[in-house]
DNA sequence: AGAATCAAAGCACGACCGTTCGGAAAAATT
DNA sequence: AATTTTTCCGAACGGTCGTGCTTTGATTCT
């Protein structure tokens, strides 16, 4: 890997640990150059604008999630233990490896209504992952798990939901059964979404 | 009223306005004052600090969330009735007042990890709402719409989780079902915390 | 009406913001 | 080893940030 390649993935993963926590917004150029321990302008050089950092950024924690999340999911058997694999994947990632939580979460309700390429970026990335949930739920449905009649974009819904509920719960409310809690509610949300017995 | 609380309840409206947009943490008090037509220095003087601004704005919404939510939802009839109309009155709140979208929402959100008497103070709002949301399941229970061993906190974390849910699909991702949805979702939630019929 | 209080403005401050530019050092390529 | 390209720094820019201070004008109270 070339030095300005291996600087950089130093500065994005500073820059995404830095988001989790205070915000992509909050992000600036002269506080994170004195985390990586370089100058401003040498940081700027490597992106060229702010809002070129933040996509980058997050384009980095798409990748993040997609390695550390989805693909070590996809090893388990198709239905419902990949699903139930994907919230502990997705547990498991955001509660270690950020000083914050889950920083897709953060971006996400943080451009919620701030326009601009950034928003509509990380609109994709979202639409890509609700897409992947609704997909688990589907390849339930056809291994005859769910039921299937099973409306997959609304249980996409519930289980993002949940998601964001339990992010609340653990980060603002430091509520220490909020893993529990969440679990519970997942359960409930596959046990209901199971073929009817006949 | 007299003057000084007149001109302060301007600036909190349209701090709120803001917030709800762009974010509590992004709300200056220069630009603010463009605003609201006034000086920088005129409008600091209200308040001697941003954030005594920030937390007087989150009082104000909480107020406001109040007033227009919770208030007449109790008018309701007691149990499912009142759950209803919360979401209801939840949902023209957050869409009628606000540019963005609901505003306790996004602070929530951009202080689950941002340390300081902001987030403190947040946290007790937060907490306050959520109770409320068990009572009033608790009421549905007493009244025996609702299965006598329901666990209420777990019906408060799935009631606000489809909340924040809703928040997402119809700001950042404006999906136009967002509403269906959501409604479907609590429909369904009620549906299996009623009483076993026997 | 006069006195006391308050609201708002103007101005200035130091700090930090994103960004630009030119040059030096380091790395990669030939 | 020479040359080209990449990486990084230092200094500086125009702006905006939050926050004081002082003064003037409006409002409120006696």
């Amino acid at each position: 890997m070339s030095k300005g390649k291996e600087t950089r993935e130093t500065i994005l993963r500073a820059a995404l640990d830095f988001a989790s926590k205070l915000g992509f917004e909050s992000l600036s150029i002269g506080e994170l150059a004195k985390r990586v321990g370089m100058s401003k302008s040498g940081l700027f050089g490597h992106f060229n604008s702010k809002e070129k950092l933040q996509m980058m950024v997050i384009d980095y924690a798409a990748d993040n999630f997609t390695e550390h999340v989805f693909i070590p999911a996809i090893s388990k058997d198709r239905g419902i233990p990949r699903i139930l694999a994907i919230v502990e994947t997705w547990h498991r990632w955001s509660s270690r490896y950020f000083t914050g939580g889950c920083p897709l979460v953060a971006a996400a309700f943080e451009y919620d209504d701030r326009p601009g390429p950034v928003r509509d970026h990380l609109t994709e990335h979202q639409k890509t992952m609700l897409n992947s949930f609704q997909k688990a739920a589907q390849i339930a449905v056809d291994e005859g798990q769910f039921d299937r009649n099973l409306d997959c974009d609304a249980f996409a819904f519930e289980f993002y939901s949940l998601m964001l509920g339990y992010h609340l719960y653990s980060r603002l409310l430091q509520d220490d059964d909020a893993k529990f809690r969440h679990l519970e509610a997942v359960d409930s949300l596959i046990e209901r979404s199971k073929a009817k017995e006949q």
